[in-house]
DNA sequence: TAAGGTCAAGGTTAGC
DNA sequence: GCTAACCTTGACCTTA
């Protein structure tokens, strides 16, 4: 601290003495590199002149360490860092970014950090200041579609990957039209349609919507919207959640919570106080359990659930940008390839075996994608450890089907296998039979649909995890936990829809869900 | 602070939970790859199994954040603080050195310290002393080799690195001969002849060597050795300098600083007292000059004018060690590469081009190296900002040459482009023509030929920047500064040489200074 | 070429 | 106030 202060003080001081000097250093370069001509007998120095001019008031003023600072002709190949603006060095993570991004990103993905936002959450990151808020850093870095899942377009074929790459420079090279808000939502195709009818005897249905509709946050909602605002804000006055909920004394903790969770906190720390959550997740599940199906209880302490909604939401969507973030990738080369109408596709005349071959290597992969997401999620550790691996071993296909979902289109897979050969339709016939295929594609286009945002997206993920198998020890809990991210889901939805929409999204997607058990049974027969 | 903090906690309470889970995890995995065979039908999944626990664990795996601190085994791979004895842990600011001595030199630097010894320039650092005069460790950091120039090591290539730093250990890390005096001085080729004589109009002769001649501060030198004490203290009563002078009254200023400047600050101040020279620098120079060129005008107070040339002296030195670094690094892989043999460089077979970005590269360093010693250097205040720019200007190739003389050795220059490259002589011809490239090796040769101590040759540069150049509106004043730097020089030799020997050196030196002129020409005509 | 690794910068913050 | 152990950063390097 002190060192600090002092530390400002003589760059303060060297700057002041330096300031009347500092145009003359101008001049003085310009005439210098003239001078060192003697040296160079180059005929091209004039054009590093200026260049070098930054670097010396770099050098000679305060401190600025960090820049590349030689010399780099053409100006740079890969453009400007996406998250800080500094000078790309490659496309790292899936995105063209600079080293410290790049190793930022490493790093926080590596070690599972959690960052915290002291500024309220809207840092805007620049070379300069990138250190400054490692929270904002963060989020930018997976905003602009960094992922560690992104590391398999490495082994996608060349002539694919050119394609992918030049698309994703031709959509934000251009004086980076950054506009936030517009490079994450909605990536799905158009089209909203409504369904016929299934029962679900896997997803609660007994999550009435009459019940979870608010005013219960509503005036929270235009905060609420992580980056990327909605354009309509609905006015949904017309539920309303009863004022007076008895909660069941037992909890002792209550009181602390509340008191922790004041308006303040509220004020303070809006998205993501991880830690003030992840101690007494289950606290906060019951009470937004009890109040989700209960109705007519309600609390004082609104705040905190709401804070523990906030939190659900950012953390699925960072967890789904961490670990699923290929997908966005994929998606891009999909629409690609159907704008350019193109019909062939790597692996078409591939053998059998490469295919196989693939799908293996393809394994470890989704596992540990799997297993990394469920750890991470929110609220997860409050299911015991059996049921754990009964989950783990239970809905792995489901996880699957909902990361791959987004990638069929138009009765096409374009589900990518690690050695660069594509999943087509053809293939999975080949694979897993038509039958099998068939629903999963009619699953995957319904699915895709609803149109979700990202956001949305996201909380499919603990949704379909969370399912009421019977075979799970507790399975209350694992209800539970699910009808918490349907009730987050419900509010994600309200940001950036009517609420007319966001019923008729909800619904549509809990008939969706009915494919599911459908899809486990023929997956379950052609083991046997 | 907080955030640290919290993610500590954090993370540590991670660990811990994952701690339990983590034999199971294999267990899951095991089973995992099992059900996922319904994807696949594979038989071959057991293969991967393991590779695939493996990342899991990885992925699971708790901190291992980069500390070495917990298993160390080896002893230090480092070897000991070079300054202190203590446990180095790398390679900083070009020297091997703990943290503690890495911290410190990092704080004087960026603070520009001005320290002082309290008990007469001697104190021996260790470990546990090392707090206790920090005079005398920023000086122990200096003579070893640390130098804020250092961390262009990181640009040379690995090769030569690695060179120069296995030499950095061979010197140094035997059982730590840690004689202070052998690592400083004399790097420079033996062998002392003399030459022809040139005119100089550049550098002033008319300093008289008889009239600066001493014992005038003779019972000072033994004090003013600068930690490499003379093995030959020479007995110089042969010349004396007059004992009345008067002093111009219009230098109101006087009798503060002879108050200032008594005994007792002769005794407690030997060495650095920054803080009072920098101030008046103009009359100290003013003094001086009149006792160098008028010697039969003595001061009473000859302590203060003694006090300036020691602070003339130690600072440059220090200067030149902190902004000059790299050289004494390039010449141990110099010295290395001689004792080997080796007659092939790094660039022999590289393109032109790539000389020419390397030379581009270099630029920028050299101007930002002349800029900040020029703006440190004592008494360049007294310099008006015009000249001052002028002599940016004019003075920059002989800054370079004096620089890399030492690296030019048997006809061969040890330069190095920040690229890895060296600017060997065959580049140099090509680059600057024969012609020059002759000159500037015969001149090289015969300044490497002297043999300067490291003390000596860091004067070098003051002398070589305050050159009487017609264009400086100013001259006079830079002409005086010149003196003192000579004066500064010619006190410095007598410290380690007889006067004899020292009056030989210092005249050669003015005579090879001829050269400059003549270089400066030939550099006039390549730009034109 | 983009991962991942390296390691010396600089920053942070106890502890004195 | 400074010291120094520990930590994060990012330019450069190695690897595949
Ligand atoms: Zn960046
Ligand atoms: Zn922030
Ligand atoms: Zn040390
Ligand atoms: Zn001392």
């Amino acid at each position: 601290m002190n060192e600090v202060i002092i530390n400002n003080d003589h760059s303060r001081a060297a700057a002041c003495e330096n300031q009347s000097m500092f145009d003359d250093d101008h001049y003085v370069q310009k005439r210098k590199s003239r001078r060192v001509r003697t040296l160079l007998k180059s005929p091209v120095i004039e054009l590093i002149s200026d260049e070098q001019t930054e670097q010396i008031s770099n050098a000679t003023g305060a401190r600025r360490n960090s820049t590349n600072s030689s010399s780099d002709k053409r100006p740079f190949p890969f453009g400007h860092c996406r998250v800080c603006m500094d000078k790309a060095t490659g496309a790292h993570y899936g995105v063209p970014t600079c080293e410290g991004c790049k190793g930022f990103f490493k790093r926080s993905i590596l070690r599972k950090e959690k960052y915290r936002c002291y500024f309220g959450d809207g840092c805007v990151i620049n070379t300069d200041n990138r250190n400054r808020c490692k929270s904002c850093r963060f989020h930018k870095c997976l905003k602009e579609g960094m992922s560690v899942d992104g590391v398999r377009m490495g082994r996608i074929p060349k002539l694919i990957k050119e394609k992918a790459l030049a698309e994703h420079h031709l959509s934000s090279s251009s004086i980076e039209n950054d506009d936030p808000s517009s490079s994450v939502a909605s990536s799905s195709p158009p089209c909203l349609s409504s369904m016929n009818s299934n029962s679900n005897n896997l997803i609660s249905t007994d999550v009435n919507l009459q019940l979870i509709d608010e005013h219960f946050f509503s005036d929270d909602f235009e905060s609420i919207s992580m980056d990327t605002p909605p354009t309509i804000l609905p006015s949904c006055n017309d539920y309303m959640l009863s004022e007076d909920l008895t909660i069941d004394e037992t909890k002792n903790d209550l009181k602390e919570n509340i008191s922790i969770s004041n308006r303040s906190l509220l004020n303070n720390c809006t998205e993501n106080c991880g830690e003030t959550f992840s101690k007494n997740v289950l606290e906060h599940i019951k009470k937004l359990v009890i109040k989700i199906l209960h109705p007519r209880f309600n609390t004082v302490s609104d705040q905190e659930q709401l804070l523990f909604i906030r939190y659900l939401r950012r953390k699925t969507f960072d967890l789904c940008n961490t670990y699923n973030g290929c997908t966005r990738q994929l998606m891009e080369r999909m629409t690609s390839m159907i704008n350019q109408q193109i019909k062939e596709f790597p692996g078409d005349y591939s053998s059998v075996q490469d295919i196989w071959a693939g799908l293996t290597d393809a394994i470890p992969f989704h596992v540990k994608n799997f297993i990394t997401f469920a750890r991470e999620m929110p609220a997860i550790n409050e299911i015991d450890l059996d049921d754990f691996n009964k989950i783990m071993n239970n809905r792995l296909f489901d996880f699957w089907l909902i990361k791959h979902a987004p990638l069929i289109h138009n009765n096409e897979s374009y589900i990518m296998l690690p050695n660069g050969l594509q999943y087509t339709r053809q293939w999975m016939n080949h694979i897993m039979g038509e039958k099998m295929v068939e629903t999963m594609f009619e699953f995957a286009r319904k699915f895709n649909e609803l149109n979700l945002t990202q956001e949305e997206y996201a909380l499919i993920f603990p949704i379909v995890i969370c399912v009421k198998d019977k075979n799970l020890n507790d399975q209350e809990t694992v209800h539970h936990i699910q009808c918490c991210y349907l009730y987050s889901l419900y509010t994600q939805m309200l940001t950036t829809r009517t609420q007319l929409e966001a019923k008729t999204v909800f619904r549509n997607l809990l008939q969706i869900f009915a494919f599911l058990p459908l899809l486990n049974e023929l997956q379950e027969k052609q083991v046997g």
